[in-house]
Parts: C-alpha cells; sequence; structure tokens
DNA sequence: CAAATTTTTGACCGGATGGACAAACGTTAG
DNA sequence: CTAACGTTTGTCCATCCGGTCAAAAATTTG
C-alpha cells in the first residue's frame, strides 16, 4: 500500500474540497499547462502560499482532482450489466451519459483536456482500469449480440460512439450553444439530445417501412 | 478590406510554412496557453528570434493557422447537398469525416483545443459562418426528412453526432489505442470504425427482423 | 563587384510563474 | 494562561516566457 493514511483535520478537508473545486474550474478550460497556481488561489479565495500550504505542487492538485474524477467517470459503465433487457440497459447506459455530461461538463472537460494532450498522467490507468473494464462489458454486449437481442457489431465501437456522442455536449458546449442559438423554450436542449441519440442507437436513420 | 497584400519571397513562404507544421503539432497537443514559442522554434528547427521574424506574435501564429484550418474543416459538410440520394449522402458525409479525422488528426485536436477553452478566438466564426452553414444544410436534411426518404429527427443533433463520433478517432486517439490495444492485422482501425459508424447511422442496434 | 535588402543570431528585458521560507496569527489541549 | 500545534501571509527567489534590439551574416539587386 503506498496510501499512507493521510491524517487530516477539519480544516484540512475543507480547504483541500474548496482548492479542488477551483481546480477543477481552472483547469478543465486551461489545460494543465495552461493553468497557473495563482488562477486557482484566486477562484479558491485564498493566497498562493495558503494554497500551497494544502497542496504543495500543482501537480498535486491535478492527480488529486483525476484520481477522484476516474471513479465517477466510469461508474455509468460499471453499471451496464447482463440482468434485465439489453435494448434497456444500453438505452439507460446512454442516459446516464448524457447525464453526466450534463450536471458535470468540467469533469468531461477535464479529462477531454489529459486524454488530447496525450493522457501524460493518466496513461497506466487507461490500458489497465479502463482497457480491462471495457473488455469486460465489450464481452457481456457480445453476448447479447451472439443471442439477436441486438445487431451484431463491434461492441468496442459502439462504447466509443457513446462517449463520443454524449460528452461531446460537455466538451464541445460552446459550440452547441453557437449553432443551436439561444434556448428558447421547449423543454430544453438536453431533452431534444437525449430524444436523438435513443432514435439514432436505437433505430438508425433508414426510414421506418 | 483588412488584407493590405503580404509581398512575401520565397523564403518567406517556405518559413512560414515551416513554422505553420511546426505549430500545429506543438498548438494541438498543448493548447494555446499551454504551447512555448521556444517548443514551436525548437521543433522548426530555427531560434526564437528567427521564428518571430516570421510571425510576430504568438497569437498570430495560432489565427494564420486556425484560418487555414477552418476552410478545410467545414469543407466535408460543404459538399452535402441535395442532388443524388439521401442515404447516400449521408453516408459520404460521415466516411469524409471520418477520413479527415484519420489524414489531419492534429487539426482536429487543434480545433478541439479551441472549443476546449471556450472558443476565444473563433467565436464570432462559430456564431456567424458556422452557425449558418449547419442552418443551411439542416434544411437540406429536413427537406429530406418530410420527404420520407430518412427517419425524422433533429438534423442539428445529428450533424452534432456525425462530427462527435468521427472526430472522437483523432481528439481521443490514445484513449482508443490503449483499450483496442496492439493493432493486430486486419484491415485496421479505420475500416473497423467506418463500418460500425455506417451501421449505426443507418439502421441503429435493433435487431433486423 | 558593391550597395541595398533580407535573414539570422546572441544578448537582453520585464513580467509571470512555480515554489520556498520564516515570521505572524489563530486555535486548542493541558 | 501557556505551550504546542495548525493556519495564514508577505517576501523572496530562480526559472521560464513573450518579445525587443542591434549587429552580423547571407542574399538579392544594380
Amino acid at each position: 500500500m503506498d496510501a499512507p493514511a493521510p491524517r487530516r483535520t477539519r480544516i484540512q478537508r475543507e480547504k483541500r474540497d474548496i482548492i479542488l473545486e477551483a481546480a477543477l474550474e481552472v483547469f478543465s478550460t486551461q489545460g494543465f499547462r495552461g493553468a497557473t497556481i495563482d488562477q486557482i488561489a484566486d477562484a479558491a479565495g485564498m493566497s498562493k502560499p495558503n494554497l500551497l500550504y494544502y497542496f504543495r505542487r500543482k501537480e498535486d492538485i491535478h492527480t488529486t482532482l483525476m484520481q477522484r474524477l476516474l471513479d465517477t467517470w466510469l461508474a455509468p459503465l460499471r453499471e451496464l450489466d447482463d440482468v434485465g433487457d439489453p435494448v434497456t440497459e444500453i438505452r439507460s447506459y446512454i442516459r446516464r451519459k448524457l447525464e453526466m455530461a450534463r450536471d458535470f461538463p468540467r469533469e468531461s472537460r477535464l479529462f477531454a483536456n489529459e486524454i488530447l494532450q496525450g493522457a501524460p498522467r493518466i496513461m497506466p490507468m487507461l490500458e489497465g482500469e479502463l482497457k480491462s473494464l471495457v473488455d469486460e462489458k465489450a464481452e457481456i454486449i457480445r453476448g447479447w449480440m451472439r443471442a439477436g437481442k441486438i445487431a451484431g457489431t463491434d461492441p468496442r465501437h459502439l462504447i466509443f460512439s457513446i462517449w463520443a456522442t454524449t460528452q461531446h455536449y460537455a466538451d464541445f458546449d460552446v459550440q452547441v450553444r453557437a449553432v443551436l442559438g439561444p434556448d428558447r423554450g421547449g423543454d430544453g436542449r438536453f431533452e431534444d439530445a437525449a430524444r436523438f441519440l435513443e432514435q439514432l442507437f436505437l433505430t438508425g436513420l433508414l426510414p421506418r417501412k
């Protein structure tokens, strides 16, 4: 075990949370190199030396943020399992992922930034934890395909396409907003996107005869 | 007119191209703030002051790169038009976009970085040129839907999903590689992705009865 | 060739940035 | 109250970074 039980005071726990919240804001739009400790300290409402009392290096903040992120980030996929109707399972996976894009856009962008930069800090996790999770779930999906419950195709590319389409609404948010224009009434972009994705993944574009 | 005819020598044209090529490499992985002039000069094989002789500010390089990018970037969508079979049109749009992700991954990442950072430098273009192009093409697609040629849905979200799924292979390349593992034979990730996307967009996942 | 012009370089500058440190301040337990 | 411990701050430093400048080197022009 390489985590020697960090005994923390109440204040330490609180302040560290405030810093992480501020850092999420800054890192997710500026990337690691683009973000400065001053910006984070500013956003957290404290002085730079004070911040450095809680996290000794800039990288420590980023690492901690990344670790907390990864668990939540993969949770929706972990929930996908063999019990229940395959179509329902996939439909709710898509919905959960879309909800995450809506509720945690900064986390999505933080992740996107890291991958764009070549994943220098989380490469091992991608090749280890992530790969085996995808392999495991892909096998379940392949089972559904063999049983004729859903159409046969490469399940890993299916997972990619679900990631891509849902995270797009968080990562490319400004572009989506710019193209759709001001949100005028209706039940909003989110429900529009949810409806569209459900249709796309279930029945595609060919007209129903 | 705000472009007062920049008369350039042969050397200027060559060196500027070398710099832009190097800058594409650096900006696309580091983002604007994360990239340094030294890194670009290094990659271009020249000294920093020498580079600054051809581009007087870091931002000038980025702007030039962005301008050159945008034309190529939207070309595939521009090609989508009303003549020919709707299904074929959409299928070849997807293929063209996927080819761009394969052939110009750095351009894709450059664009992604800019959007992730809130598109500070290209916002007007998103709300202007991009929006009207999407509106125009969405109207064509809507026509196809009304004619019953393809299933009815929001054409703008359809365009988003094509962008998302295809660009994913460029922007999240390291993740895709990590999950798929070493490319063992076959006709490669690209053809796999192309086949998968064609199936997804045309018929979706429900099994063909 | 020589003069004029373009290209390249080394040295330099001011400001930003990551981080160290000791002193001051606050809190809590005995 | 006071000693011990936890927290906060001002100051400082070395390095990095964007950008300038004058002078040297190379190239083009007459």
